[in-house]
DNA sequence: ACCTGAACACCGTTCAAGT
DNA sequence: ACCTGAACACCGTTCAAGT
């Protein structure tokens, strides 16, 4: 069992670093999330981290890209193995979303705050484009299905994505009152339904 | 012309706090937030803030609860002197809102980040009341008019302002494609009304 | 009551230098 | 290539002391 007198760091700090710092964002919230404690935290100087980051800011952009990554995957596997019905799938994926953002609240926040500029991380931009698909495909399939109203897709899936993001928001900033986690969700889904309904 | 020597500072430091706060929070992002900048900035001590703040955090609560004020304000003032179908004062108070969120992006997400645990700030909690009260009473007069489904307005009133919450987070996070401020907000608020309208 | 100055324990970032 | 150590210019917070 040869001991190797410990490598580098401890393998990849850069994969290191994104995870440990997701856990510190979720404990003690964002801004508690120092780039000298993570290295500490990991056992390297505190210089360490600017190896593979060129400044926090990178550091908080590739958390948030990681975060829509797998936003996007929790959303397309709810709806694998579901029925086809819109309101069936719709329900699947303002779970899934509403799920994730409550799971991850901090993590979800950083998302949007990182600015969305052209100009910004280019993989950023294509992830959150990916997944906006997503939206537009369940409400393309509704209407194929003759469940949901016709028009163009981006124009009726922004009304909904926006209401399920608000209450995503509002639920994990801890603004809805108690009452409301009770029939809340349910009474959003509803109500999504009944305004992509057609006429 | 009898030149006061300056007095303690220049009048009311806790106000000037608050308000060059504010400047610097739209100006160059919360982030760039200090204490000391705010001190220098107005001529006093780095450690003059902590008489009127015993915190940083007790600054951006202040300037949260500030900024819940105004939005109450602004909302009560969309609903003077306008048409008293649901359709219009709707209308009215989505696109002040809106409005609000895009003219003061910053102030909006801290004041959505502020913790809203019960036991924080009781003015602010008191505040938040107030003015969801305003949603509540708009739902209900609507229902009054018969311009509006019946059913609890708690339950009818939470996905209407999530929706219009929603779209104001998106916008001033820059998520919308450029195409969707077009007719973003008026496809949002054509919506609403579509999920509020009576069976 | 309101503010100052110094002190303490932190930050992020940069840069020579080591292996 | 990857990391260290020291240095620089910042932070927030506290506390004796001044007026």
């Amino acid at each position: 069992m040869p001991t190797r007198p410990r490598p580098y760091h401890h393998g990849d700090l850069r994969a290191a670093l994104l995870t440990r710092a997701e856990e510190t964002l979720r404990e003690k919230g964002p801004t508690a999330l120092s780039l000298r404690e993570l290295a500490r935290d990991l056992g390297v100087s505190h210089a360490a981290p600017s190896r593979h980051f060129k400044d926090k800011q990178a550091l908080l952009d590739a958390l948030a890209l990681a975060g829509f990554e797998r936003l996007g995957e929790i959303m397309a596997a709810s709806q694998e193995g579901i029925g086809e019905s819109f309101a069936e799938r719709l329900d699947a994926m303002v779970r899934a979303y509403v799920g994730f953002a409550t799971a991850n609240a901090a993590l979800l926040d950083l998302m949007y705050s990182v600015k969305h500029d052209p100009e910004a991380s280019e993989a950023l931009s294509a992830s959150v484009q990916r997944w906006s698909a997503q939206t537009v495909e369940l409400i393309a399939e509704g209407q194929r299905r003759g469940e949901v109203r016709e028009g163009p897709v981006e124009r009726i899936g922004l009304p909904v994505f926006t209401t399920l993001h608000g209450y995503a928001d509002l639920a994990t900033s801890g603004m809805l009152p108690p009452e409301a986690t009770e029939h809340g969700l349910d009474d959003v889904i509803a109500y999504i339904l009944r305004g992509s309904a057609p006429d």
